[in-house]
DNA sequence: ATCGTATAGCTAAACGTTACGACAGAGGGT
DNA sequence: ACCCTCTGTCGTAACGTTTAGCTATACGAT
């Protein structure tokens, strides 16, 4: 491989020019700079980055680190984050912590010995503050999920807000006995969308009954459970609140398990859009995050804290979501 | 930051000493290595693998470019690649081409500069091959297609052997008149998929129609136009064997936009499985591509070139496939 | 002519590791 | 007592850049 000293032999000048060339540090006459630029070609050159890294003390390298690249929504982040980082000259270190709380802190020291200039974050789990804060010497925003404790950037979905219009929705269409699927209790952003489902239902001066909402993991068969064991209430819910994407499957099968029609015989709206929604049946009515604005102002507000241009305290930004009107929400059964 | 300096410093020894303890690379008497391991507790020191990968000539990153992270196949392969790469001490690189060609260049230049291990790439596009094998001064393995020109270690789906059983299914299930919706002409692995195709169907002794296949991009609202215009054929198909996921979903919308049902009016048998499949209405019978062996298997290959265990010229490894039988496959209908 | 000043380009010292060879001391064979 | 070997530790060059500071040249003002 070519280095920089075989450029400047070649072109027949110092290192230095070559390098004040490359970055268009100093002033290089005509002369030089076209020298060096042949030369440069006709040795296919390219700089050593990690040579580049070690003397000017940064990578141009960000790390990524998401909870489970196999939800569509941290796959829609992970391309929209890497191209937003991309156009601005950096390059992501991927990982996923399929969940696993103790790979954010072993990732996270894995990024720092890497030396990644700044680390978007997607936790798995909402603890561990203090030692996320302890290991991340670096520039770090968060995604999706906050960590308290942590004092960092952090760029969410308004999930009050989100479930007030999937549970608003459901009311408007009649509906007065609203089961939900809450994510698990350590979740912050699953207690945050149950909070907006108890508060949408008083706002309409409906009960709060504890029976109607059930705790589980973010995973299908848990949901399923679920789904049953919220369906054997009496009286049982006309509809289902569920509160993400993996978990409205399970729900699904549940009422597929009963022979129930969605959305004659009971209603359904998740949180989480999908691609390929469309090819469901019933076509899920959904919550959709602003999944390509969450990603771009993550990794915005992290360019700004690398190139140092921001040095304010560390901000919550929150994004608004949408309604997706599909086929899986109706009006409740006449009994 | 804490240097290896810091640490000899404190511990009272030589950075030399201190290499040796953290990389068993020579023998370090239990008094120093204690002591050494104490000053690198308190430092909380991390070796700076920039350094550390300039003096060694390695980087211990894997380069990982893949052509459209938004197709669960590939977030698949992905999971599996870091995950496997991770388990060894690499770390990977991450980058998406998105389906333009001229990213595979400009991606393999950035692996090139950031002195990646090793590459693993899923081609965009199946030409360029010389340009590649210029560029990838580095151990190379290709995945999911192959690059003609370009010798390299290549891991992929037995696709002849997928088409096979896919139109093998068909036609043991009654039908006589099968379209084929085939990706575009450009890609190696669509032509393979094709020529499976056909020759499952002269092998049981049924007619080839070239009016009865129809390519195009792997894109959904293209598949449905091509759907379209297969079902306008005279007489019509009874069964259509779709090339890949992204087209089955445009495929189903065209029956949808005439009315058909599927499988009573029609048959539809696609390749490539995905999750979520089971909600999907009808279930589609796929062909499940081995992905988690795949992404092993090309992992472990680049990793035996990159420690130099393997030094055998390139070889080409297929994999088989697997027929997932689901709701979309029926006898044709009686007319 | 002389001097000062600006400037193009060069020399060389870092950056934080690793690893090669040197070295000092211990121990054993003569 | 001497030498040789072995072994544990150390000093330091090198990896390929960037960049601070220096040199030499040219040119304009005096």
């Amino acid at each position: 491989m070519a280095t920089i000293k075989d450029v400047a032999r070649l072109a027949g000048v110092s290192t230095a020019t070559v390098s004040a060339t490359i970055n268009n540090t100093a002033y290089v006459s005509p002369e030089l700079r076209s020298r060096v630029e042949r030369a440069i070609d006709t040795l296919n050159y390219a700089p050593d980055r990690i040579a580049r890294s070690l003397k000017r003390g940064r990578t141009n390298l960000i790390g990524l680190i998401v909870a489970d690249i196999t939800n569509p929504f941290f796959t829609a982040l992970v391309q929209t984050v890497e191209r937003r980082l991309e156009s601005a000259g950096y390059t992501v270190l991927l990982t996923d912590t399929d969940q696993h709380p103790e790979r954010d802190l072993l990732y996270l020291e894995l990024m720092k010995a890497h030396r990644v200039d700044g680390v978007i974050l997607a936790p798995s789990v909402s603890t561990q503050g203090a030692e996320i804060a302890r290991r991340a010497t670096m520039p770090l925003v968060l995604v999706d999920r906050p960590v308290p404790g942590l004092e960092a950037d952090f760029v969410t979905l308004d999930n009050p807000m989100a479930a007030g219009l999937a549970v608003g929705a459901i009311i408007e269409a009649g509906h007065r006995r609203i089961g939900a699927i809450a994510g698990p209790r350590a979740l912050i952003n699953a207690e945050a969308r149950i909070e907006g489902y108890r508060a949408c239902l008083s706002e309409a001066g409906l009960p709060i009954d504890p029976a109607l909402v059930v705790h589980c993991d973010f995973r299908e068969e848990e949901a399923r459970q679920a789904a049953h064991s919220l369906l054997d209430a009496d009286p049982a819910p006309t509809a289902l609140f569920v509160a993400n994407n993996l978990m409205l499957l399970g729900v699904m099968r549940a009422l597929a398990d009963r022979g129930l029609d969605c959305p004659r015989d009971i209603s359904v709206v998740s949180i989480d859009d999908f691609p390929w929604a469309d090819a469901f049946n019933p076509r899920p009515t959904v919550i959709r995050q602003p999944i390509a604005a969450i990603a771009e102002n993550a990794a915005d507000l992290l360019l700004a804290r690398v190139t140092g241009a921001r040095d304010a305290p560390p901000t919550t930004r929150y994004h608004s979501p949408e309604l997706i009107r599909r086929d899986s929400l109706g009006p409740p059964p006449a009994r």
